[in-house]
DNA sequence: TTCAATGCAAAACATTTGCAATCTT
DNA sequence: AAGATTGCAAATGTTTTGCATTGAA
């Protein structure tokens, strides 16, 4: 039932899109239904990290009509079979993204403005593994949190110190 | 009213004791009751990552007697004066731990039993430094989560494997 | 004395679940 | 036809809040 995924890889070409991802599913006992197709296709066009309400909100937008209900529990299917990874900022939701095999990711999160960014891990992966690696600890995934202040709050907060002095 | 730590850490001796931190949150317009002497008290003795609900439990262990919407309220404090971090193991409630400044570490969460280890952070924090730089970003604080298996875990399941072949 | 802080219960959320009806296969 | 999936509403669990009361300064 895990990380099926990885199932795919080997036996289809990699393309992890909407037909490819419920072709795995499919394959490993889950039923193709129209709710799931719907999901899939709206949440795979959507930017960022968006929460469980936000993709039942687009849902609705485009004229779709399923319930929340079933948006949590489809989810949490695509993050057993890992094809989404589950985010948590801190504001109370939950939020997902897709699970790019080789592109992982760290999260700059503004605390200012609460707009996240993404860089890549670059050297971060192989540093982990080290870490892992030194204390026994087998790694599957990583999520890492950056906080701080974007570029664009940092001029506007200097903007501001100006003009009122003394922040 | 942001980050009292830093103002302590320069007008005082930086222990972060409980006193310490009490007179931090006194000298900065909080007032010093009951209540907040004994969370903070608790709390800086327990180890782990404990949760408002936990905490809460061992206070009435001690045999004090508060309300969890005090405790909850106490930490949303502590969190903005930067004494404590908030954590999100992705269990469905959220933890804390004791901010000790220069004492980063990443948090491994082993999936299948659930417990958390700590690693230090060593080369991690000027990688980080540099990686938000690049992207003209002001890096506070960050928190990492990898994911894995723990050496228990991975014993118990190569053990499981022999006897029932094929896990 | 004054206003912040507390306790309590209610409210507000996010998420999960029981169950009858409905779809895939 | 059989069993998984859905929708709905109710339940759950965590966190927040309104308000009268208490307590620190």
């Amino acid at each position: 039932m895990h990380n099926i995924m990885h199932e795919m890889h080997s036996h289809h070409q990699r393309d992890g899109s909407e037909t490819g991802i419920m072709r795995a599913l499919q394959k490993n006992g889950h039923k193709l239904t129209r709710q799931r197709q719907v999901i899939l296709e709206v949440f795979l066009k959507m930017d960022g990290h968006p929460s469980p309400e936000e993709i039942h909100k687009e849902i609705r937008r485009k004229g779709y009509r399923l319930s929340l209900a079933t948006i949590y529990r489809t989810l949490k299917m695509l993050l057993e079979a890992g094809f989404v990874r589950k985010l948590e900022f801190g504001d109370g939701q939950s939020r997902y993204e897709r699970q790019k095999e080789g592109n992982q990711h760290l999260h700059m999160i503004c605390k200012c403005c609460g707009q996240t960014l993404e860089a890549p891990a670059m050297d971060v992966d192989w540093l982990f593994e080290e870490l892992a690696e030194k204390h026994a600890f087998v790694l599957h995934s990583y999520t890492t949190y950056l906080y701080g202040l974007c570029n664009a709050c940092i001029s506007a907060s200097s903007k501001k110190a100006i003009t009122q002095k003394k922040g």
